[in-house]
DNA sequence: ATTAATACTCTACATTTGTAGAATCAATTC
DNA sequence: GAATTGATTCTACAAATGTAGAGTATTAAT
């Protein structure tokens, strides 16, 4: 099963604040924020497809995601590559660093995980 | 606008063969392959979207993509990271290199390539 | 010519998505 | 204790998606 990318939006902020109301859920959204409702209904359907668990305080729900930020998105960016770069990760990485505009600062980052990365191997 | 999972399916298939025709693109899926009518349909709402074009050979189609990857892609891409990675590329590019499998030649490769990009910095 | 294969359009239909009002129930405030 | 606020569920509904049959036109094969 997989979320839409609305639903996508509201985990990104469930993933950010680990746990949350609906109030604070509500709040990560910049102008024009949906309506209650909406994000409601949005984190019932997540709950059932059991992306999302919750606990009860009192009357309230305090969500927190039940998949880690990490695995699902490397399934999310593997189909990609699958899908555009015919399963080539390296292909895809320096597609990547190429379009995405890394300052040197960043770069500079991006080389020593490499470095390191390599050193491992 | 933008394309379903399943119309960038068959997208990845045009843009590998760049040129196509019905036939060509059915081969591209594996088992089971879809309908040719699905395709079909697939292939008209693309034209419709406009991210698909076709030249006319007698009476049959020979459809190309009216997108480059790489500019549908980078949009797509900024807007996961976005939403993933609050905005920030290394720490994508960080995540992205951890997790993927890649060889230490790609990660050589890689590195090349960034190494090439602060020079140009 | 008759048939068979192709490509394409039209139509169809169940699901999923995006969005939110109305109603309900509990908690808080005046 | 009456009214307001907040969270949740129910209901709704249009648009988009996934999938493909039926029908039509055209070309190729027999």
């Amino acid at each position: 099963m997989k979320l839409s990318k609305t639903e996508e939006e509201l985990m990104s902020h469930l993933w950010k604040l680990d746990k949350a109301f609906m109030k604070d859920l509500l709040e990560e959204y910049s102008e024009p924020k949906p309506a209650t409702t909406t994000v409601a209904t949005l984190l019932k359907r997540m709950t059932d497809k059991g992306f999302v668990g919750y606990e009860l305080f009192g009357k309230s729900r305090q969500y927190f995601p039940l998949v880690e930020k990490t695995a699902y998105f490397s399934k999310h960016v593997n189909g990609l590559i699958k899908n555009f770069f015919n399963d080539s990760s390296s292909q895809f990485a320096s597609f990547f660093t190429k379009e995405t505009d890394l300052t040197k600062k960043e770069l500079e980052e991006l080389r020593a995980i490499i470095d390191q990365q390599i050193k491992n191997k």
